[in-house]
DNA sequence: ATTATCTATAGATCTATAGATAATGC
DNA sequence: ATTATCTATAGATCTATAGATAATGC
């Protein structure tokens, strides 16, 4: 299996070449930018070696389905995103997402990606649906946990339980960022997210005044 | 042209039979519930065809194309939309908004079908790109002009800008639906929704208290 | 010797069309 | 006579595999 390569050799074998991640970091950015744009129902294999510059077959050397490149392609995006939110101090989560999303927005296909396949994989029968379902609970989880931190710390404003806060702050994020996909003019995500917080959080001013 | 059918013949031609109708409808019912869970790019002519009892030379014959189930999948279900939204008193659009929604989530495949389609045709090489580029104006304009009146009423508890406004209301009914499709229990749309525009606006107990 | 990559190819699936048969409506 | 529908089929595309060649690393 050379899709999971777990440094080298288990029992004697020679392990993947310099080359190897180089290749396959470019399959992955190749295949990271359509499925962003086409979804990963809507992409083709064919596609993937195209853009990538290899042949179809060098292409299934690296991985052998299409659902190998997504579980690469999701794993690699987010656990990039996750560890960008665990370096952030508890008390400053909330606020802070308004930032990493605006972060995500200067790198091409980042809100594209997630916003297409987390609508594809609503369904059941995606490949990536566990995955995405799994991701919307723990966040759930972890951002009702952050509101009740505001609370207890007397910063909440409304009487709103924190489990629909995080759901609400959760929805403002996708669709914020479904719009912006649409028309990047029309709206700023961090200033959105930010004023939806503002609404019902103080999250004071501390990155504006020192 | 069978697809587009006004009435009767523009030069002496029979027009569509009696059964043309029914046959269309369930051709239509069967696209949005693969279109539904599949999305536009993942759904085959074949699949259309199998599962509404049809061979696909037969579903040729009523729908030429994919794009052409596509606009006619959009136009009906969009056009039924409005007229809902439409028959609302302009003063409770706003609060109306909430009740919509659920009435869609009884109705299997409809908010899957927007979640799905609207994130697909993100990009611009999406054939309903357009379509829903242009929903989400017109959408945002209009929401912006009830945010004013409200203003203009006095309800409004917010310094928020109405057009600010407009895009965290759409991003909440997009994200909340989102959520709901994964996870139908953990939340519940109407009252999302409510809780979003009480935060802002005094909407009056009207539905509850006679 | 192992890994990486290629060309060639087979089988399945999708799209699109040709041509024939059945049903409907004037 | 027109509309609706079918079977049959051709061409293109996608997936998957076999087998050969080239590059890398011990």
């Amino acid at each position: 299996m050379p899709e999971s390569r777990e440094g080298p050799s288990p029992r004697g074998l020679r392990g993947p070449y310099a080359k190897t991640d180089a290749v396959q970091t470019r399959i992955l950015d190749a295949c990271l930018e359509l499925f962003a744009e086409l979804g990963f129902r809507g992409t083709t294999m064919k596609q993937v070696a195209a853009r990538a510059g290899i042949s179809q077959t060098g292409l299934a050397h690296h991985f052998s389905s299409k659902t190998a490149l997504l579980d690469a392609v999701l794993r690699r995006r987010y656990a990039d995103a996750a560890a960008v939110i665990m370096a952030v101090p508890r008390r400053e989560v909330l606020s802070a997402q308004a930032r990493v999303l605006h972060e995500n927005s200067t790198q091409p296909g980042i809100i594209q990606l997630h916003t297409l396949l987390s609508a594809e994989a609503s369904s059941p029968s995606h490949p990536a649906h566990e995955f995405f379902a799994e991701r919307l609970d723990s966040y759930r989880e972890y951002l009702t946990g952050a509101f009740d931190d505001a609370k207890a710390e007397g910063r909440v404003t409304t009487d709103l339980p924190s489990a629909q806060l995080a759901n609400l702050y959760m929805a403002v994020q996708d669709g914020l960022q479904l719009q912006w996909i649409y028309n990047p003019q029309a709206l700023d995500i961090e200033q959105g997210v930010h004023a939806f917080l503002s609404a019902f959080v103080d999250v004071g001013g501390h990155d504006d005044v020192p």
